[in-house]
DNA sequence: TCCTTATCCATACGTTGTACGATTATGTAC
DNA sequence: GTACATAATCGTACAACGTATGGATAAGGA
């Protein structure tokens, strides 16, 4: 008989070898690196070299785990807020970006974070109030900040969802818009084909951060009324 | 020995008992009943009196099937397009409302549709015809018209995400926000603890027609610089 | 007629989430 | 100390899942 140092029963003081937190740590670490199916139980159990069953001490199944990712995700985010230093839309913009950059750290999440209403409103009150703040100095009233946050929220979250999904397929938009919209019937979608033969393939290359900037300046724009 | 109607080979011509539109529509009627969890090929073989094998032969698996509901969601997705006789933001406007409209039909396929690449794109070009008309029309450039009609798809994505989301658990947001509001130390997030008492339960209370209808003000203000 | 291919079924395998109960240590009350 | 509730872990087991494999039967072209 060896001893393999697994023993059966309660660990002694000190060496217990699960938490939620670490078990949160390691699940995160297998979703960044294999994605959100490589994540089992038992394979989270196994990583932490622990029974499969061990994790239900800390955590009342897998969907609390799930949840429990977002939330760590959400509160990683730390929005900067430059404060009176710089304009009021430039400080809306900084932490647009921050809170995007967020959301990207983790792209295998992305679907998880953005749908798990609970994680997210618990840490989001106040994650977002660099966004208040901006927009209480743009001279907006109360229901209006509430709004534009709300657009500016709905904005990034659509735009991160479409930035994850293609950057998980890797996935080249332009040339294959081209020959999607060059295999149509001319008369389906004129003036997308206008534009696209307009604007050739070079003009047509597309990346994320521009498209990001876009956005936010026409969001921006709009609140200024 | 009884005859239950059931045999083994192939179908008599005519007497097909399965097609892949015929099991995608099963599919979506499944997910907009019980949602996607409940989408499995066992119960999706029973509802069509099938063994769960035959589907295998009209779709490779079940990632496919998934597909192909985002696809049908979108095929489903018809723009009105008012054209000339509205002016070009109302123009926007309408196929915007149109759009979230569909995705809103089906709950709980929300993000599957939105996170299905590939599904996407092959309809997409089409139907986002009167965005590109309505903005043609708002005398942009092609390569605006692009990235404003980007935006504007993301923010309904998240907005639809969002609106999914909670949907999905009954969720009150203006009271659920207040006592949140109010549990938190008062200098954690001084904005938004003004703001919410500025308004108040009542002025709080949210819905999300005139959330998006802000948010496309919003939008089209910044498209019209 | 023969042969390929299409459609459906039966069986079976590996993997998953987790219910249940046993085992051992901790912390508190006496 | 002794007793006991509680906490942390492990072992076993089960139902449900996706689907590989292969067989049956009919369709349809050669």
């Amino acid at each position: 008989m060896v001893d393999d140092g697994k023993r059966s029963g309660r660990p002694r003081a000190g060496e217990e070898r699960l938490s939620r937190e670490a078990i949160l740590t390691a699940a995160l670490r297998i979703v960044d690196d294999d994605g959100i199916d490589a994540l089992t139980m038992r394979r989270l159990a196994a990583t932490l070299k622990v029974n499969p069953m061990s994790l239900y001490h800390h955590l009342p199944n897998k969907a609390a785990v799930l949840a429990g990712l977002a939330e760590l995700v959400f509160a990683g985010l730390e929005l900067p807020d430059p404060g009176e230093t710089v304009p009021w839309d430039e400080q809306l913009k900084v932490a647009a970006r921050a809170y995007r950059d967020g959301l990207r750290r983790h792209p295998n999440l992305a679907l998880q974070v953005l749908s798990d209403t609970s994680a997210v409103s618990d840490v989001v009150v106040v994650t977002m109030e660099p966004f208040y703040r901006a927009l209480d100095r743009a001279g907006l009233a109360p229901r209006e900040i509430f709004e534009a946050a709300n657009t500016l929220i709905d904005f990034i979250h659509g735009f991160s969802l479409g930035e994850a999904s293609v950057r998980a397929e890797t996935f080249e938009l332009a040339p294959d818009l081209l020959t999607r919209v060059r295999g149509l019937p001319a008369d389906k979608a004129p003036t997308l084909t206008r534009i696209v033969t307009e604007l050739g393939a070079d003009g047509l290359a597309y990346d994320f951060d521009s498209g990001f900037e876009s956005g936010l300046s026409t969001l921006v724009a709009g609140i200024r009324r």
